[in-house]
RNA sequence: GUGGACGUAGUUCAGUUGGUAGAGCGCCAGAUUGUGGUUCUGGUUGUCGUGGGUUCGAGCCCCAUCGUCCACC
């Protein structure tokens, strides 16, 4: 259930309440694929850099370790120990990362396993299976992630498929939130807006997705290719069709000014594999900008990664020197240094966002940092 | 002491019959948006041990010398 709290022009401040506990938003939720935080972090971790939301895949888990094993082993909170909410991806996504490897019908998506190449099918109604097994707080409906730029008869036609998997997918959960067998029988669905840059396709499809009266709504497709103008273009032409009561979601973005931005135009949730990713790499989050962990700069460097964080990392003074080195010997404690240090920045972003808001100064807050926090330093 | 092998980028080593000195690693940077821990893209690096000689031209051939290593005395 979503209670907003407060707005600050189209921002939004609210909590989320769900079977496993609320969250406030805006909120950030942490990737875990394969329901692992990629850099060694398990749930504890997760308590640790402020986590509310963990975000896994089903099309992973599907193939590994199986999404009925899980549902054997009472679902994916008693499997990995969260206790929190935990936000499933249906799949689609794949359809645009794995292109290589897929075809697309009415009934579904055929996928090549990445893993050893057997061949997978994907139904609407499967996703959902598979979802139910994985006992997710939230479930996302199967839809086609497009290309951005895609031409627009092939856009209009993808959409169109899209809508009609929704409806598959609420009239399969419905179903499957009834069976004795099912774990968590509350598991909420959120419908995905798609229509790459084509303003009026996005909002005839926002229009026509929230009729399906979804338990929330993401924006898809966005990140994938267009500009930065662009996607904030599509965010303030899809959020005037939202409905104003329910949580919106932006998926898959981004950067903390991306972030910043978008929460000004009114989304809720967010999730990225940025921060995670970019960590591994030894790209680090601060309140001044990004640094590189691995330039040279920092070799004598004693001071931590940013003084202003409360991070496992910062609080307890591990140097820049010392990270850099542990990253130049390709050490795995490195990863989960920059990992821990990189979420708990996006958490702890999300949690300066809400105050701002909670004391109507988000403006001028967006003013002060949107362009900062993505800098180079 | 005698015989032999080897000295080329920070490092390990290629380098054809004598014809504009190369690769891997490292180093220095960049990329990454519903995941790429081993990924991708660029860039930097030379008294070819030293000194002579032959040659139009030498990392390569010849002489000397220094250094390292091996074998035998």
């Amino acid at each position: 259930m979503y209670t907003l709290l407060k707005t600050e022009g189209n921002a939004r401040r609210a909590r989320f309440t769900t079977v496993h506990g609320d969250f406030q938003t805006p909120a950030f939720m942490n990737v875990a694929t394969v329901a692992a935080i990629k850099g060694g972090l398990n749930a504890d971790d997760l308590h640790d850099i402020d986590c509310q939301v963990m975000l896994s895949n089903t099309y992973h888990l599907h193939l590994r370790p199986g999404d009925e094993l899980i549902h054997e082993l009472g679902g994916l909170h008693k499997f990995t120990h969260w206790t929190g909410p935990i936000l499933t991806d249906s799949g689609g996504f794949q359809v645009f990362s794995l292109a290589k490897i897929r075809k697309i019908r009415d009934e579904g998506i055929i996928f090549n396993s990445h893993i050893d190449g057997r061949e997978i099918f994907m139904s609407p109604e499967v996703s959902m299976q598979i979802q139910s097994n994985l006992a997710s707080t939230m479930a996302m409906a199967l839809d086609e992630c497009i290309e951005n730029p895609a031409p627009k008869n092939y856009v209009v036609d993808s959409c169109n498929r899209t809508v009609r998997w929704l409806r598959r997918c609420k009239a399969e959960l419905t179903r499957l939130n009834s069976l004795d067998s099912t774990i968590n029988k509350h598991q909420l669905l959120f419908g995905i807006n798609q229509g790459g840059c084509y303003e009026d396709i996005r909002a005839d499809n926002m229009r026509e997705i929230a009729e399906l009266d979804c338990d929330g709504y993401a924006i898809g497709g966005l990140a994938v290719g267009e500009t930065a103008e662009e996607m904030y273009n599509i965010i303030d032409v899809v959020q005037e069709q939202m409905p104003k009561d329910k949580i919106r979601y932006l998926m898959g973005v981004g950067t903390p000014s991306n972030i910043i931005e978008a929460v000004f135009r009114g989304v809720d949730l967010f999730d990225c594999v940025m921060p995670a990713r970019n960590g591994r790499h030894g790209h680090l989050f601060t309140w001044d900008g990004i640094l590189n962990i691995n330039n040279a700069k920092y070799e004598r460097d004693s001071k931590p990664i940013d003084e202003m964080c409360g991070c496992p990392v910062c609080r307890k003074g591990y140097s820049r020197a010392y990270l850099r080195h542990l990253f130049k010997a390709k050490e795995m404690l490195a990863l989960r240094m920059a990992v821990q240090h990189n979420l708990y920045f996006y958490n702890s972003l999300m949690s300066r966002i809400r105050t701002e808001l909670d004391c109507e100064t988000f403006s001028s807050f967006r003013n002060e940092f949107s362009h900062r926090l993505d800098t180079r330093i």
